[in-house]
DNA sequence: TTGATAGGCAAGTCGTCACTTGCCTATGGT
DNA sequence: ACCATAGGCAAGTGACGACTTGCCTATCAA
């Protein structure tokens, strides 16, 4: 499960994705599509998105339902707490200190 | 930045020893060998870990101090306060409503 | 039914990454 | 001075991953 996870967030192309599922969830293949290339001047074809929301549905971060002939992707941001349980991070309002 | 932190991260090997830093701060190399090997079953040669070693350090997640013919190592989960600030997780103790 | 839209499957290419091997530098003990 | 220990540098290899190309299925509108 971990290695799913972190393999899925390795590459940029899938943390752009996941980045413009957080801005509007609820997105069709073709949509995301359309603004990795508008927006992030990504050129991938349609084919490459997919394989890329594929490996992110099968780290849990993307879930989908179908309607029809589309089929909506939305963001699940759940998984990456095990990141932050596996190795805690200090809390930056208390720069530093010994739980006293 | 960003890049580095999730390349750092993809490697389960990496991800190990970031948990043996974890478990025990100021590891020499040779010691992280020694866990890999023991707790781990993971035989690798010393240039292997050596080479993750670099890896975590470029992406901030481990921190080295040399003192002598000896390189202590450190780890410092600081950067990964950037993957939740990118992509906020909810609270799973307030399963899921709007803000109030 | 035909055509257009939304998506899926599979094989092939190319680059990157993990790991090894071999040799080199530096510090410390005796 | 020696030798052992701790670590670094660089080239080579093998495998995995991102992306493409080509073809196929399913839903909806005319």
């Amino acid at each position: 499960m971990a290695e799913e996870l972190f393999k899925a967030l390795a590459d940029p192309t899938r943390r752009t994705i996941l980045d413009e599922l957080a801005d509007r969830s609820g997105q069709t293949l073709f949509e995301i599509c359309g603004r990795l290339s508008m927006k992030h001047r990504l050129g991938l074809s349609r084919q490459a998105v997919s394989q890329h929301l594929a490996v992110l549905e099968s780290a849990g971060l993307v879930e989908t339902r179908r309607e029809g002939r589309y089929k909506y992707h939305d963001l699940n941001t759940a998984p990456l707490r095990q990141i932050t349980d596996r190795w805690p991070v200090p809390d930056p309002s208390r720069p530093e200190e010994s739980t006293p």
